[in-house]
Parts: C-alpha cells; structure tokens; sequence
DNA sequence: TCTGGGGTCCTAGGACCC
DNA sequence: TCTGGGGTCCTAGGACCC
C-alpha cells in the first residue's frame, strides 16, 4: 500500500480550499530558501515538479503554486492512523515509511488470495473512509513485484505484478525502474552495454561480480529477474544509527560557528541516543563544503556511551579531523549502536 | 534546476593479529 | 632475503530509498 502524493494530500485535507490546487511542501515553505521540494500535488506535477527539486526551482516552473512548510509530526500522526487502519485486515503489516507498508497474506491459508485484488480495493475503501486519504495497492507474489505494482497503480488503484507477467511489463524498461537500482548504476550498466531489465536478467553472474562487488552484482540480477523477500515482518524496526543535519541559509565562515553548531546537533542526538535506550558505539560527523563537497569522519568510541557529553566532546574532535579550507554549507552528526 | 533530512547497506583499503 | 594466508576491525565513501 503507498498513499498517494501522501505529503500533500495530508495538507490538502486540513487545508481544503487547496484542493485542486498546484500544492509544494518542503522547508520552511519559502521558495528562496535552500530546501527542496518535499511532495508535489498532483496539479504541481503538472507543471514538472518533483520531489528532490529544489524549491526555486519550482517555483520557477509554477509561480502560482502554493507553498507550504513541511511538518513532520503531523504527517507522522497521519500515518499511524493509516497503519491502524491496515492492521483491521486479517494480513501481517511491515511499516516502510511515513506512506508505504507491505501487506502480508499467506497464499495457502487466506482464500482472499484467490482474488487479491478484492483485498486490495477493501483496503483502498478503508483507508479513504476511515482517514480521507487516496492511496494505491500493489499486488505481488514477493515484495519487490508487490512494490514495483503499487508504481504501476498509481494513483488510486490497484496492478498485480507476478510471476506471471513480469517479463512483459518489465524487460523493455530501464534498469533504474527496479526498486535498488538507480541513475548511477543504470549508468555503469549501460557502460557494460546493458540498458534494461531484460539484458540485465539474462548477464553474466561474473561480470557483474566483478563490476559491482560479490553482493551487489548477483543481487542486480536477481531484481532482474524479479527474485526478492516473500517475508513480511511485523516485529518493529531496530535503529542502526541516528543522526541530525542541518543545511545552513548562510554558509558558515567562523571556525567558533562552525563548533557551536556542531554542539548544538550533538546534543540533539545525544537526546534520540538517550530515547533510544542504547548506548552509542560510533559518532559520525559530516560536513558539506562550499560549494557542495561532502566529507565525513567518524570515531569508535573507547566505551559504549549514552552520555551526552561524551557524545558531544567525541564529535568535536572528529570535527577537528577535517582540513577546513571552505565555508560549511551543512553540518551532521551521527551516533551509531550496534547490530540488533 | 546551485542541489533537504532521515536513514540503510555495501565496498575497499589499511591496520593488526595469529 | 624481498615476502604466506586468513580473519577482524576501523574508516571513508558510494549508492540508494522514503
């Protein structure tokens, strides 16, 4: 299940004179800031924007449209209420985001499977019901087609994509249309004189190997061939890392800025470590030159910490890592925990 | 089109150890 | 004399996803 334009469709809905209208959520909503555009209703698509694009850039393409500030706590409430409502089915549901979850229904034991797409048309209804909002189903015999599918019925519907027809509504298309591949391995792919699905299922195993490393490769061409996960797991997620980053409006000159700032993230993450409940084992900091060169270095702590000062004494001495020649346009910091 | 913020996983080289 | 083999950890960066 992934909802539809799920950002803009919540601003729309306490917002209802919007509809209709080009919608932009990203930032702080102010078009000449440095943020980028977070979703765009579909009557901002229109006019070709997309998310990732910086916000000028839309506004460029669509002055009229309507900017908006995104609010990460509303659009998390909303989604919960979403998952709730997906947990009213008889099937297993594995969160991915803020607008996706795999719906998992066992094919020998649930006689829905004899016509998923009832199922999957049930849960549209419901959700549109219960929470207002538009959302389209995917249907899959693992969760790579179940993912793929829900591209394909957008918006508002329901694609089942199987076994069955894979090769006809994948082999003809780019590699980057399979959920893991992007722009820059379909272009290294290319390089290798593969240009889609269908060449990339039918390579050789070693020369991808080679290519791409003894995971990556044999995994590219598995997702070629549409192989993946069949396992829907509702046991909750455990955070490998978490981390804070902050593009300034202004880049940063002074090295004393520099540091506050650093300060400022450190403690913020030492919070989420502290929430967590775990101890840290690594802090990371990234930091983005002007006029956009990003480095990051990163410590192993000599003691697991959840304490915030060591936190923050750790992620200035990494900060003193970095040869700072440049203004800073971005500064993160990443606390890691070990492996669940 | 001057390019967010939150993450995950893989790769590769060097250090280090036996 | 001119160089083992395996394994693990650390670190930086790349690629991808929502």
């Amino acid at each position: 299940m992934d909802l539809d334009q799920f950002i803009a469709a919540v601003e729309v809905a306490r917002h209802p004179e919007l509809r209709g209208l080009p919608v932009v959520v990203g930032g702080a909503g102010d078009p000449t800031q440095r943020a980028v555009v977070a979703t765009a209703s579909y009557e901002a698509r229109e006019f070709g924007i997309t998310s990732g694009m910086p916000l000028r850039t839309a506004a460029k393409r669509c002055p009229e449209a309507v900017f908006l500030p995104s609010d990460p706590p509303a659009y998390e409430e909303v989604s919960e209420r979403v998952m709730l409502v997906l947990r009213t089915f008889p099937v297993v549901v594995e969160v991915v985001g803020w607008d996706e979850a795999f719906l998992g229904v066992a094919e020998s034991t649930n006689e829905r499977w004899e016509a998923p797409e009832a199922l999957a048309e049930d849960v549209r209804r419901k959700v549109l019901a219960d929470t207002g909002l538009s959302c389209s189903v995917g249907i899959g015999d693992n969760k790579l087609r179940a993912k793929l599918a829900t591209g394909f019925a957008k918006p508002a519907g329901v694609f089942r994509l199987t076994r069955e027809n894979w090769v006809e509504v994948m082999a003809h298309r780019p590699p980057d249309a399979l959920w893991g591949i992007g722009g820059r391995t379909t272009a290294k792919l290319a390089d290798l004189g593969i240009s889609t699905v269908g060449e990339l299922a039918m390579a050789d195993k070693t020369a991808l190997a080679e290519r791409f490393g003894p995971t990556m490769g044999p995994w590219f061409r598995l997702l070629a061939l549409g192989i993946g996960d069949k396992a829907v797991e509702a046991t909750p997620y455990v955070a490998r890392s978490r981390g804070r980053e902050v593009t300034f409006q202004q880049n940063l000159t002074e090295r004393s800025e520099i540091d506050e700032q650093v300060v400022v993230l450190a403690r913020r993450v030492a919070q989420d470590v502290a929430d967590e409940g775990r101890p840290a084992v690594r802090v990371a900091v990234k930091v983005r030159f002007a006029p956009f060169i990003t480095q990051t270095r990163s410590v192993t702590l000599p003691v697991p910490t959840t304490d915030g000062g060591e936190i923050e004494r750790a992620a200035l001495a990494v900060l003193d890592r970095f040869e700072h020649t440049r203004p800073v346009r971005l500064l993160g910091v990443r606390a890691e925990f070990n492996h669940p």
